[in-house]
DNA sequence: CGTGTGGAAGCACGTTCGTGCTAAAAACAA
DNA sequence: TTGTTTTTAGCACGAACGTGCTTCCACACG
């Protein structure tokens, strides 16, 4: 047999340099030949690894969507494993939905990166898949939380559906001012919009 | 003197071929080539009315920052003739959000464009004035509504920075949601959303 | 009635794109 | 060593892009 690449850790490195290049200069710039450059190939090569431009795109989306799902899942039990109540709860729920939002570098690619495709899969049918299975995900680990935040309160599915939704809205309204925005919509401002959602929240435990 | 025609009609001609682009297949396919064809014109001429192709596009972004300005304002005096608490006032202020939201052809057709216009301005910088201006042409209007809704309650500006970017951000997230899951985002979670998000923010001022 | 100016149209060049296809290089089996 | 197969690299074609430049046309004015 011939010389053997671990053919999937090439793949992650061409991805990783689709990232790079939807972050810095947009969606429109991964081109084959702009990855390859980042990447360190020729064009043939990333094209051994993936048959089209279509196939390298379809995959690097599903590999953002996977990590962010990742990150969450692992927030949620983090939050599920404490008091409801509790500091660490709270300290723990703020964590989860700071996982939306582009507070470092790593998570600042993968927020540019995810609204890239999002946006590109309104247009680009072959992106629509991924994009239904990245809102289902997100919107399960949403609707978890806010079950999470309610303890047995909420009764009505509709009232689940509605804050589910409006948690998410705001996340991804806040995702995107900070993407957009960075000079308006400092990490302070973040922290305080999510504590004035989150306490909108338990009013509605209260009433 | 030669023949004489609308210079300002025939822009705003191609501007609206220049948004029923964006709507149906996106920013990059706003080409030269296919705003001249949708308008029915040819390269040359368009070009007569706009020096190049970013001025066509900074040209447009303004444009719909203009449509959607307008309507913000226009919604908003009509808020301010209620009185406060009212039936009709919370009406107005129903409908003030709602021009945020794609719930019919036009609004539609300029939410698309205008999300497309402010995604693209983070990597394009001749967009990056009117993105701004934009930003904060709405900032404006969603904080004297919040101080309308709120008469005499809020002291501290940062409550007020609070609530409005909260506000902001829920309502670029709908409108995000309604454009690109469109399936899982009918009017009416969009309605029920609006008004959990208004109670929430009465409750502000009960405590 | 010319005639010159603004409007409309188009050509041509260089660049970039995806992709079909070919061929060298590399590494393991025999 | 030789042979086989993966990996890498590259060429070439058609399409689409922005843009500099030229050409026709029609009409208002002297």
């Amino acid at each position: 047999m011939p010389k053997i690449v671990d053919a999937e850790a090439r793949r992650q490195e061409v991805v990783q340099a689709v990232f790079r290049i939807i972050a810095s200069d947009g969606l429109e710039r991964a081109s084959l030949r702009e990855v390859a450059d980042e990447a360190g190939l020729a064009v043939g090569s990333v094209r051994h690894y993936f048959a089209s431009s279509d196939e390298l795109l379809v995959f690097s989306f599903g590999a953002v969507v996977d990590r962010i799902a990742g990150r969450l899942e692992t927030a949620l039990t983090a939050v599920e494993q404490e008091v409801p109540g509790s500091q660490e709860h709270q300290a723990a729920v703020l964590n989860l939905l700071g996982q939306f939002l582009p507070l470092d570098e790593e998570l600042a690619v993968d927020a540019c990166v995810w609204m890239a495709f999002r946006h590109a899969a309104r247009i680009k049918p072959v992106l629509a898949p991924e994009a239904e299975r990245s809102h289902r995900t997100v919107a399960a680990v949403v609707g978890r939380l806010i079950l999470l935040l309610n303890p047995g309160q909420i009764d009505a599915q509709q009232t689940l559906v509605t804050e589910a939704e409006r948690l998410l809205a705001t996340m991804d309204g806040l995702c995107m001012h900070a993407l957009l925005q960075p000079e308006w919509m400092t990490a302070e401002v973040c922290s305080d919009v999510l504590t004035a959602h989150l306490r909108s929240l338990s009013a509605l435990t209260a009433g």
